[in-house]
RNA sequence: GGGCUCGUGGCUUAGCUUGGAUAAAGCACCGGCCUUCUAAGCCGGGGAUCGCGGGUUCGAAUCCCGCCGAGUCCGCCA
């Protein structure tokens, strides 16, 4: 509702400044509404206004509001003042009114806008998943929702290198080290991929074999084309394992491949020789693509003819581009230059151009993440302790509940605080993991969000045991601060996801959902639901009921599941 | 050496795109609150030269320049 009042504001705005001398459309700027912790919406127009026209702020905010009309019905105002140089807007009742009737009825009816496709995760399929790459594939996930609900059709891709040297070196190593059976597939890849690759360092004749085995698997050598297949399988198989825990599904797992195979690299690379600038290296018969603006030529194709990552990823991303209107990829901070690269490429191509997300890396105390070198917290690993941990907390607060529901509820609370953790910072922050620190349950966002919305889950369920109807309400009773709060903060739900889409700013949830957990536990706090006189106590079961709709619905944006008890 | 990003109370962060109202939260710390719907909660308190130095501006955490610190990338890895 939020956004209504917005756009109502804004239309007021726009009247009064025709009524006024004032000519906001000489100016470059908005109107400048936004949120504010001293009105409901305000606007800094004047100050703009005052700069253009020479006068001060304060007494440009007054012209303006001297001119202000506000409709007298079918209006979410009440009242608009000068506060010094900020036009202050003030919501009425039915504003607070409609925005229950709104989160009653459900689901805003959305239009169908563009087919988007969004890559994320797209690890190497060396090993499991770590925490690096559980950055990625959370900012990647609440991305998704945060489209799907703003009305987006959106489909996601996991991009799998399966080309790629260490690939050759776990196919290789897996002829020669036993792939332990115990294992998580993942994990007994990446123990074989780690230990060939000490071979493969301390020995130059097997970096040769594992450059013969990538040339055949390139050449579709059929018996090398099976055991790749076999290695890749397994280990995303174990990968899909955690992903899945994770609460996260991808929509379609793209082999790079089909790409080298199926002709789309040769074409492409066909494709650049003609429109762009290139040109072969003095020693060999290596590609180099100049490419706008950047220092060094792109190699796109090795000397011995085989394919590289960026010539290959052209391929995807030119044939992603006729599947979809919009391209979003979901990319550590190492690969920006690779995708700057990327796009200009594929501008040469007439391909339409890419969005990047690009998060900063992950990293331990003791320094940077790699699986080739074994040093790295997997994500499976991470999610047992902190799920162990949780069940530690829901022990001690719910003895009355059987083993199963504590497991749950364990399982709920813990990988929802591993979510909400990776979310919440933006994602141009390195983070620097601290073990210790993400197990701690106790001091974690997640749960708190989780726990309103268990409250409001106890109150319903309460009130549901002791025949209380909901029915017809009449909201004007909800007067108590808190309960106001409440409701206007529940008005900016549409507000917040829109932003969060249109910005692309998954964090921008996270935020938002401690606030509206912070509101409902005030108003818990502050008035009696149940205990209340009965005409009262209708109009709150509502606020209650929409409470518990948008945490909820704020919960499932962010991939965290909502618990009716804890 | 060059490019990009980050640097906000003891710790973790929001705010920076589009400069404006006392710099906003959480954790930690100190002190209170369970005879009413789950205390994973609520209330109060102390604690910030917004990395440092300049500049633009009536006004800078926010924009510009320089420096320092951290991360990352810089042609045949992905």
């Amino acid at each position: 509702m939020f956004l209504e009042l917005e756009k109502e504001a804004e239309q007021v705005l726009k009247e009064a400044l025709k009524k006024v001398s004032y000519e906001y459309k000489d100016l470059e700027t908005g109107l400048e509404l936004e949120e504010s912790e001293h009105a409901d919406i305000t606007s800094r127009i004047a100050f703009s206004l005052a700069r253009a026209y020479k006068q001060p702020p304060e007494i440009v905010a007054a012209d303006i509001v001297n001119h202000l009309e506000i409709p007298a019905e079918h209006t979410l105002i009440s009242n608009a003042v000068a506060a010094g140089p900020y036009i202050n807007f003030y919501v009425n009742d039915f504003f607070l009114h409609k925005t229950l009737q709104r989160i009653k009825e459900g689901v805003k009816p959305v239009e169908r806008k563009a087919k988007i496709i969004l890559e994320h995760t797209s690890a190497n399929p060396d090993g499991p998943l770590h925490i690096g790459h559980l950055r990625n594939a959370i900012i990647g996930d609440v991305l998704v929702r945060v489209l799907k609900r703003v009305g987006y059709d959106v489909k996601t891709h996991f991009y799998v290198n399966d080309m790629g040297r260490q690939i050759g070196v776990v196919v290789w190593g897996a002829e020669r080290i036993a792939i332990a059976d115990d294992k998580k597939a993942d994990h007994a890849i990446a123990d074989v991929y780690i230990a060939a690759n000490r071979m493969v360092e301390a020995n130059n004749e097997f970096l040769k074999d594992v450059e013969a085995l990538m040339r055949k698997y390139e050449a579709g050598d059929e018996a090398v084309v099976k055991r790749y297949e076999a290695m890749v399988k397994k280990c995303l198989s174990g990968i899909q394992t955690s992903l899945q825990r994770l609460n996260i599904l991808h929509d379609l797992f793209v082999w790079e491949s089909e790409f080298v195979r199926g002709g789309a690299v040769k074409e492409v690379i066909e494709e650049l020789k003609q429109k762009g600038n290139i040109k072969s290296d003095s020693s060999g018969s290596a590609l180099l693509l100049q490419l706008e603006g950047m220092e060094k030529e792109l190699v796109i194709q090795r000397t011995d003819g085989t394919s590289l990552y960026t010539a290959r990823d052209l391929a995807y991303h030119k044939w992603k581009s006729n599947r979809c209107d919009r391209m979003i990829d979901v990319f550590g901070k190492d690969h920006e230059l690779v995708s700057q690269q990327l796009a200009k490429a594929l501008q040469i191509l007439g391909v339409k151009a890419p969005e990047f997300v690009i998060f900063e890396f992950v990293s331990l105390p003791t320094g940077s993440l790699s699986t080739r070198a074994g040093r790295y917290i997997s994500a499976d690993e991470l999610m047992e302790k902190i799920e162990e941990r949780a069940l530690k907390e829901v022990d001690k607060r719910r003895e009355d509940l059987d083993e199963d529901k504590k497991l749950e509820i364990a399982r709920k609370v813990g990988i929802g605080a591993l979510r909400y953790d990776m979310v919440k910072v933006s994602p141009d922050k390195h983070i620097v993991f601290d073990f210790n620190d993400a197990l701690d349950i106790e001091k974690k966002g997640a749960p708190f969000i989780q726990y309103s919305h268990a409250r409001a889950c106890s109150i319903l369920r309460a009130a549901k045991e002791q025949g209380f109807s909901m029915g017809d309400y009449e909201p004007t009773l909800l007067k108590e601060k808190s309960e106001k709060e409440l409701i206007k903060k529940l008005s900016k739900f549409w507000y917040i996801v829109e932003r969060a889409s249109s910005e692309l700013k998954p964090h921008l949830v996270a935020k938002y959902a401690r606030e509206l957990a912070e509101c409902f536990n005030l108003f818990y706090k502050d008035c009696p639901v149940l205990n209340a006189e009965s005409e009262l106590r209708k109009a709150r079961l509502v606020l209650v009921e929409c409470a518990k709709i948008v945490l909820s619905d704020t919960l499932n944006v962010l991939g965290i599941e909502a618990p009716e008890e804890m």
